[in-house]
DNA sequence: ATTATATACCAATATTTTTGGTATTTCAAG
DNA sequence: CTTGAAATACCAAAAATATTGGTATATAAT
């Protein structure tokens, strides 16, 4: 059963920008409550949400879930 | 803007594995709607159930989603 | 044509995600 | 230290999304 590390990746990979919850939220549309639910495995985005993700961090689908 | 292609290549990947909605459905433990309504795109699995599938059609995320 | 199997529709339910309001934490400046 | 401001987190309710019960329609084989 493989472990989705989703909400791992995205703090490191947000951190790794120089950015904090609210810009990330800001550019991609949400509340800094969804960023930090993310982050904290909470919850997750849908595949476009991610997709948008993904573009902003400059990630694949796989390296941004494993 | 990303479009995603989940849904068809879902449909795609099952058929190609010889099965029909009601065996992915049993493999994975939903009904046989949700996964017509996954390959209408009317709606989307979660990541981990999202995992369990590239895992049964030896697919990464990537080639799933995109 | 009849039966069996596969897929889809609608509407209600169940579940999940998101946010309003706010509390706590972190951290730099004095 | 203490203060103030920025960053992150908590709770509960709202909003949105996913799932299924009941059933209809379609596809295929005999």
């Amino acid at each position: 059963m493989i472990k989705i590390m989703f909400a791992e990746n995205l703090k490191s990979l947000r951190k790794s920008k120089g950015l904090t919850q609210k810009e990330l939220a800001d550019k991609v549309g949400v509340d800094q409550r969804t960023i930090s639910a993310w982050e904290k495995g909470i919850c997750e985005p849908g595949f476009q949400m991610l997709a948008h993700l993904c573009e902003i961090f400059g990630e694949t689908f796989d390296s941004i879930l494993s």
